[in-house]
DNA sequence: ACGATGCTACGGTCGCCTCCGAAGCATCGC
DNA sequence: GCGATGCTTCGGAGGCGACCGTAGCATCGT
């Protein structure tokens, strides 16, 4: 097996429309049934068990058993930074084609949404914005700066912020979305924050898709304590 | 054109051999013409004549003409990190299949690559370390940041660092690749210590790879300079 | 001008892979 | 136990796509 072919492998896995529908369905992080995939892909069940089959021995998703239902999850965050990336790059292709799909069914996706372990869409963007805004992180190019003054911050509202031993400022991830085509926080801290929103109530998930809502309470927080601007 | 079927293209552009190949030479940045490319894939011009159409009119690779030759190029650097992360991935699944093929012929290319913009391989690794050793750079496990003195450091040698213009600190990206599965350098400083790493004659491409050779003068600036340890 | 080179267009063959229907196995609820 | 649910395996039909041989067009060197 040599590099290329492992290379194209995995690229042919991610290149059905089926399939990548199932993937696009696990980039929220979640484990989700054969059957939800099945639905979520338009095919019939033995054809998504088939599926997932290459996906689990290829090592893609990885499966857990309890009772009859089979869960299915991205393996590992390589992974979803992987699909991340390709949804990137069809995000920068797409005005070449032909306009992104935009139906209402994509509205409540655009505003707010989880991008594997972090949050995404306007929602991810304008808090982005704002913690740059307070000089709470640096955004470069390639990558972010939490500020002293931010890591207190984000500390004070309880989101878990582990402090690497050595070094006394902490460098994190920005992630390009295609909906907003702006940076906004991944990595570590974006993992943090989001797990934090949930936790406190600011989001809760949306029925069963990678959409989620933002809460009264959390317009509030998000509105009054990071001074997000949001529509 | 939905978004999921705009991905699902995409990646299975990327999943037949011949055109993994294709990609994967393009991976170093430069221009190649179609008949190098169809050797390096091992199929008869004709049929690479036809991938690459496919390839140019999904827009994955931007095509030049010279004279009688056709120089095809990968089309924005936001593939160049698509291919990387799929080969990141490729590398996390390998050890579970059977092992990557280390045959004489990868010798060359695991000491010293490029990867798109920037120095790859155990060069790579080598400088990274080097620099976080030294204090120049302090790498966190999403992104990293050079400090003032690596700032310093890095014009006294010539590197051109363009600092933003708001934030007094540069932050960089890390890049994972196959062969150290370590992180090196990349983002705009990595392409900079690239550029200035041909510019200076401390590398020189070999032959018509990706793999470059680390010349005797870079030899001692690598070690005296960055205090870099190499084989 | 002439052949050589680099690349592309067309036509046909072949193989892989996606898909579903039918059937089988495990688990859950009653 | 017994049916229902969730999922998988098997088999076959269908279609897409990779590949090459032949042929044609543009460009370069002499």
């Amino acid at each position: 097996m040599t590099s290329t072919a492992l290379f194209a492998e995995i690229s042919a896995l991610a290149g059905d429309p089926a399939r990548a529908s199932m993937l696009h369905a696990l980039m929220d992080g979640r484990a989700l049934t054969a059957g939800e995939l099945s639905r979520v892909a338009g095919v019939t069940p033995q054809t998504t068990s088939g599926h997932l089959a290459r996906l689990a021995t290829a090592g893609l998703v990885s499966v857990e058993q309890q009772g009859r239902h089979r869960y299915h999850r991205l393996a590992t965050p390589s992974i979803a930074r992987m699909l991340e990336s390709i949804m990137r790059v069809a995000a920068d292709l797409a005005p070449v084609r032909r306009r992104l799909s935009v139906g209402p069914r994509d509205a409540s996706l655009r505003l707010a949404r989880t991008c594997y372990d972090h949050l995404a869409g306007t929602l991810g963007v304008a808090l982005a914005d704002a913690l740059a805004e307070q000089g709470h992180v640096e955004l470069g190019p390639d990558a972010g700066i939490v500020t002293e003054g931010g890591i207190a911050f984000l500390r004070q509202l309880g989101v878990a912020i582990d402090r690497p031993s050595k070094s006394r400022r902490i460098a994190c991830r920005p992630c390009l979305d295609w909906s907003e085509r702006r940076a906004h926080l991944a990595g570590s801290i974006g993992a943090a924050l989001c797990a934090r929103s949930f936790e406190a109530g600011w989001v809760r998930r949306l029925d069963g898709t990678r959409a989620v809502a933002i809460t009264p309470k959390g317009r509030h927080v998000f509105a009054e304590r990071f001074g997000a601007v949001l529509p």
